[in-house]
DNA sequence: GTGAAAGCGCTAACAG
DNA sequence: CTGTTAGCGCTTTCAC
């Protein structure tokens, strides 16, 4: 049987209220005496309040529910670790449950946490708007991170597409590229266009000619980035660097260039979007813009716990920049390269050493 | 405000007490009419019980706390989804947090699941036996589920790297080879030392020599997998064929190989381990051995449950082999090469499916 | 500065 | 078959 309440206060002689009074730091006045005696009572028994009982009461359990489409998606996880390490530090726990990118199944995971109580929602890479009638009705505040679909909204944390594109190019035309080809995603999802347009906004910044060559749609898909790279080898004026839209079609034109005996960086330099864990370890090593996914799990924690520390009104959408990576196959003085090798903030570090 | 079970009283007619018997659909005996009534009051109420009101009760709160080392492990998500499908399916729920491979963070971490009344605990990646006096003071069962830690226990899930290596090698002999050389992870491991030994075991079994040469230590990183590969290539007499510890040190063998232009599968064929994600990206595609970590997550939340039923000995230690996943590393027969590409089990696909 | 007591929503023992 | 009631551990009025 746990220790409860009622044997702090036995063993300190004091009542119940004082316990609970102390043991909460409340502003309640307590004598130095009664606080000395309830602390030493409890350290001595081993005390651990009942959140279940506390939750009762108050009607807040300090938990928020933590809807991913996907927990095996690879940018899911360092998101939630980028939530739990901020919720933690406020003394809160997130409840993690998969909605598998099914609505009804999202509908029953957010009963279910309602059924727990959770003070709050946050919604990992959804790829729609919630629909759900309970949410609505139960008050509680949510947040999108990472969302998938197109439709701006408030409470909601994004990556800024565009300017981690432009951070890409500019760095290509930084080391004097002149000729730059973009591989870019399916243009019918949001990020792809912002990629694009950032990377348009690059050329024409610098006044660099924009070639419609040089400019080819690909799916995401390793297979598609291997066809863009063979198209643009074939010109009969080859860029001489390329903005690719993600890593993995990154792989695939890698593959494309080996096939060639066209040398990266020497005769092309690629940068490349996500940075993905695998950046670092293939040859050449990636440059590469990360999505800031643990950064933007931690925002978006934060927004939530504003929100129940009372802040009402809605937050504008909240974009975060990426950084970019700078490894090898941008072909950048050695110099120039990226230290840490991780997109997290000092969050990250203080969970990783706390002692 | 939230519907309670009074509500749902107040508008079937019937007293609190029936109302609890027909919605926890215990043995108790209830007439059809009250039945009725009481489903269609909280049907139209859209009734929601309060889990941690149950929990106070009950003591039980259907909630399993799942410590994680680290959630940022490439290991660690389809551990942890293998356990939160089987626990969906029996209603339960588990909390994740990380440890961070700190035993003091740990420590509070089993506190604070131990706060919100989890009814058993999961160790997932844990380096190290727990120690925490709080766990075995609690009486709440736990089991570990991929520890790292070399000695043999009780309630936990490892895998058979044994087995697995025997998968591997015997692939590799069955296709002809009979020159097999082996770059094994460090031999402080447990499972890299398993997996020599297996590999050792499958050539003796088939009369094949022993080359010392032909076996050296890597460290599992991607530098290590590239030296042991030219050294490999230096010898007089080169293998035909590499079974890889891990599929990071074979990214860096392939780097080697490339290098030498040495043509996998045509003029040395590989197999390797771990079956990563991105074995199916690069090429050529990798045929490794799985960690089958979607599968332990399964069986060790099985196993939890069954002793949360009741079950009261521990059970032995659970080896689940891996697949192996024939791809085009390894040169065998496309007709071959393994049809579906994650190796999970049923569950997985009915969590996908279900609707 | 302190304590008694109500009550959060629920289950289970008991009475009918 | 149904209803009344105690009580899980806690916070919070309210009274002293």
């Amino acid at each position: 049987m746990p220790v409860t309440i009622q044997d702090v206060a036995a063993l300190s002689g004091f009542s119940i209220a004082t316990v609970s009074r102390v043991l909460n730091n409340t502003g309640y006045p307590v004598s130095v005496k009664a606080r000395r005696k309830v602390m030493e009572a409890a350290q001595t028994l081993g005390y651990r309040p009942n959140l279940l009982a506390r939750g009762m009461r108050t009607e807040h359990t300090k938990t928020v529910g933590i809807i991913a489409d996907d927990l095996l998606s690879p940018f899911t996880p360092p998101i939630i670790r980028g939530i739990q390490d901020y919720l933690n530090t406020k003394g809160y726990l997130g409840l993690i449950v998969n909605a598998d990118r099914e609505p009804q199944i999202e509908e029953e995971a957010i009963g279910m946490l309602l059924s727990r109580a959770v003070d709050g929602f946050i919604f990992v890479e959804s790829g729609y708007l919630t629909p759900s009638s309970e949410l609505a009705t139960s008050q509680k505040p949510f947040v999108y991170v990472h969302r998938l679909f197109g439709t701006s909204i408030y409470d909601s944390v994004v990556t800024d597409d565009f300017a981690g594109a432009v951070l890409a190019v500019e760095h290509l035309v930084s080391l004097g590229h002149q000729r730059i080809a973009h591989v870019a995603g399916p243009q019918n999802w949001y990020s792809s266009v912002l990629r694009y347009e950032g990377y348009l906004s690059v050329l024409s910044e610098h006044g660099l000619p924009v070639d419609s060559n040089m400019v080819s749609e690909g799916d995401w898909e390793y297979e598609s980035g291997e066809r863009a790279m063979a198209e643009l080898l074939n010109l009969p004026h080859r860029p001489t660097a390329v903005f690719i839209a993600n890593d993995e079609m990154t792989l695939g034109a890698l593959a494309a260039l080996r096939n060639a005996q066209v040398d990266v960086p020497g005769e092309i330099a690629i940068v490349s979007y996500d940075n993905r864990n695998y950046c670092r370890t293939i040859r050449p090593k990636l440059t590469s813009v990360s999505l800031p996914v643990y950064r933007m799990g931690v925002k978006a924690a934060e927004i939530l716990h504003n929100k129940l520390q009372g802040e009402t009104p809605p937050v504008e959408e909240v974009r975060i920049c990426g950084r970019l990576f700078i490894r090898e196959s941008c072909g950048a003085d050695p110099a120039m390269r990226t230290a840490d090798e991780h997109d997290v903030d000092p969050l990250y570090a203080a969970a990783k050493h706390r002692k």
